[in-house]
DNA sequence: CAGCATCCATGACGATACTG
DNA sequence: CAGTATCGTCATGGATGCTG
């Protein structure tokens, strides 16, 4: 596995990388989409991540490419496309993500949510 | 487990869930610490959690005490003294979180800065 | 299409002082 | 001891309009 257990403790400075990666509001949200629907262009996302607001996709999409989670391409079409994907890394995060979204789903509070959801906005929890 | 996994999918309603409890910047490191202490009183929390202000660590534990992420016990002792702790599912909470601590010790921008850790900031992440 | 620039509102957080 | 009250600051994110 990736993770280099030298020992079973961290330390506690972990813990600001973790708030500065996945506190941003759609951090989680987004990095699940690429997870289930692989790479996705921008407009792709922006339909996809309902209410967000193309300035702020945009922030995101660069400080998470800039701290390697996400993979930014463009294509040698004509018109050139970019495509927005998760790097290795990325996936490495997102599964280490699926606990926490199994625990979430597990909820009292959200399962009543969830009776209302519509099948398109299901999100894979598996491996990738 | 408690994982109701009915499917292996879930709503993207979750995620706002997740944002609120954990996207807070002191609250990882809170259920955190109270997993590898125990039962800590408030000073021993504004203690630990270094930079913290008493307002906000107040705020913290309301709204965590709230959501049924930590039980607030009122000890019998003269003078009583309270006590905060996680609650079962603050410790499946703090359990799912653990696959993310590891990842995140993992990457080379938290090892470089991990070597300068005390042994004091070590924080275990065993399951409870 | 794939954003960026700008402005603005909200609220999270820190500092400090105070209380029963 | 275990907080609450108040205040100020800053960052986040939404709305909108513009661009190559």
């Amino acid at each position: 596995m990736n993770t280099s257990l030298k020992s079973d403790k961290i330390c506690l400075c972990a813990f600001d990388g973790i708030i500065d990666i996945i506190g941003r509001k759609w951090a989680i949200l987004l990095i699940s989409i690429l997870g289930e629907y692989g790479d996705l262009r921008f407009n792709q996302l922006y339909g996809k991540l309902e209410g967000i607001s193309p300035s702020t996709l945009s922030k995101i999409l660069y400080e998470l490419s800039g701290r390697g989670i996400l993979t930014r391409t463009v294509t040698q079409d004509k018109p050139a496309k970019i495509v927005y994907g998760l790097s290795g890394r990325g996936k490495e995060l997102r599964n280490s993500l699926i606990p926490l979204l199994n625990w979430m789903s597990g909820q009292d509070e959200f399962e009543k949510m969830a009776e209302t959801c519509r099948p398109e906005d299901l999100i894979s929890v598996k491996n990738l």
